[in-house]
RNA sequence: GGUCAGGCCCGGCGUGACGCCGGAGCACUAACUCCGUCAGGACUGGAAAGUAGCAGCGGUACGUUUCCUACGACGUGUGCGCCGUCAGCCUGACCCAC
């Protein structure tokens, strides 16, 4: 299971990996020496791998001060290896940094304010209900740009949960783009969850409250709402978003779980669209899509970096099943794959 | 099929939001082929005096404008409120029937 998880990081990661490890190698051989340009060099590379300007800057400085240690020279092996846990801590100790301007000033309910934060726990990013319970049913509130995959990441991420035992029920929230309500249908019945819409062009509040009702009488534990695409830069169709952010809360007495899907391939468009999203609604994670294929992967560490939001999931692929539940150990490991089997993974002290 | 709740659609009004365009104010903008004032210096003159005039300063045109102020036109997967038609469509919960 586990190793199943790692090997489609793998795979999917391939290009990245070439474009930086396959970068570093062509360029210097086994052995680095220490001078400015070879440390100019290496920063672009991280740059040019979407990591952002900030992480890029960090790690270089950080590979400067090994290469120091070790008497101006080291081999490919020990660089690699400070990029390595530099990134992996970065990924780790991501913390959302970036809150909704006046997002708890005109909240219409005094509700107990339940921020039950748990960040820690990677391997289940789900906050827990049980099913039994007569607990309102968990939210998860999918948003995006148009064209990155959510109705698809939707399919795959009900698919995953049902395989853990979830009863799913997914809300079609996208009323706007032509046939997504049934697209969204389609998938729900491939999947084997039940889906609650209303007509196109409909209120998509309207459409999450229903589902909401539904969810809660019929005794799902976990609603999916998707929503129709919309650019970061159309402020009222943002304002939509957190007028159904703010009936979800309404209804269920909490914050949905909000997810921001984004185009692996994007780059650093993908950094101003997480903000804008992250500045209406609180946003807790991102679904990363069409990582595979794409060589630049590397934009997950400058999201985490700047603005602190954790990548949650990853799509990397057509099928159902390709959507898995990020870790950063695996996507790290995954991303130096070829030259940690070489041996000397020993040398891994974290 | 019934009850309740909500949404969409049609016509009209008001008020906001956003976008876009226009013009206005502000601001910026002439090293030089603009104006004024022209230190220094230059030129004419024996001198008195005068001439052209750089830099600077003050204006003005062409032009620019990310931001700012107020206005007008157009637009909208835009919010709120109201009036009308209430014909239609969709969804949810509950009940009844099968």
């Amino acid at each position: 299971m586990i190793k199943g998880a790692f090997n489609r990081f793998r795979a999917g990661l391939r290009k990245t990996r070439e474009g930086m490890v396959g970068g570093l190698q062509s360029m210097f051989g086994r052995r680095i020496k220490l001078d400015p340009d070879t440390l100019d060099q290496i920063e672009e590379l991280l740059i040019s791998a979407d990591m952002g300007v900030n992480s890029a800057v960090a790690i270089t400085r950080n590979i400067e001060k090994r290469l120091k240690e070790e008497g101006g020279q080291a081999d490919l092996e020990s660089v690699l290896e400070v990029i390595r846990s530099d990134v992996k801590q970065i990924l780790e100790t991501a913390v959302p940094r970036i809150k909704p301007l006046s997002w708890d000033v005109e909240t219409g309910t005094k509700k107990k304010k339940k921020k039950s934060k748990d960040k820690g726990s990677k391997s289940e990013p789900v906050t827990e209900t049980s099913p039994g319970d007569d607990v309102s049913p968990h939210v998860i509130f999918v948003v995006g740009v148009n064209g990155t995959g959510k109705t698809t990441s939707i399919a795959k991420l009900a698919h995953l949960l049902k395989g853990e035992g979830r009863s799913v029920l997914l809300a079609a929230g996208d009323t706007f783009r032509a046939a997504a309500v049934e697209q969204l249908e389609i998938w729900a019945d491939r999947v084997g969850v039940e889906c609650v819409r209303q007509g196109a062009g409909a209120d998509p509040a309207a459409v999450v409250f229903d589902a909401l009702s539904a969810a809660k009488a019929r005794g799902f534990d976990t609603v999916i709402v998707d929503t129709a695409g919309r650019l970061h830069t159309k402020t009222n169709l943002m304002d939509e978003l957190g007028k159904v952010a703010r009936v979800i809360r309404k209804k269920t007495g909490r914050d949905p779980e909000t997810l921001l899907v984004v185009d692996g391939n994007t780059g650093q468009n993908g950094l101003a669209q997480a903000r804008a999203f992250a500045e209406t609604i609180p946003v807790e994670g991102l679904i990363l899509t069409k990582l595979d294929g794409t060589s630049k992967g590397g934009i997950v560490v400058a999201i985490a970096e700047t603005l602190g939001l954790p990548v949650r999931y990853v799509g990397m692929g057509e099928q159902l099943e390709d959507l898995a539940v990020f870790d950063a150990d695996q996507f790290v490991d995954a991303l130096f794959a070829d030259w940690s089997d070489e041996g000397a993974e020993s040398e891994a002290s974290d």
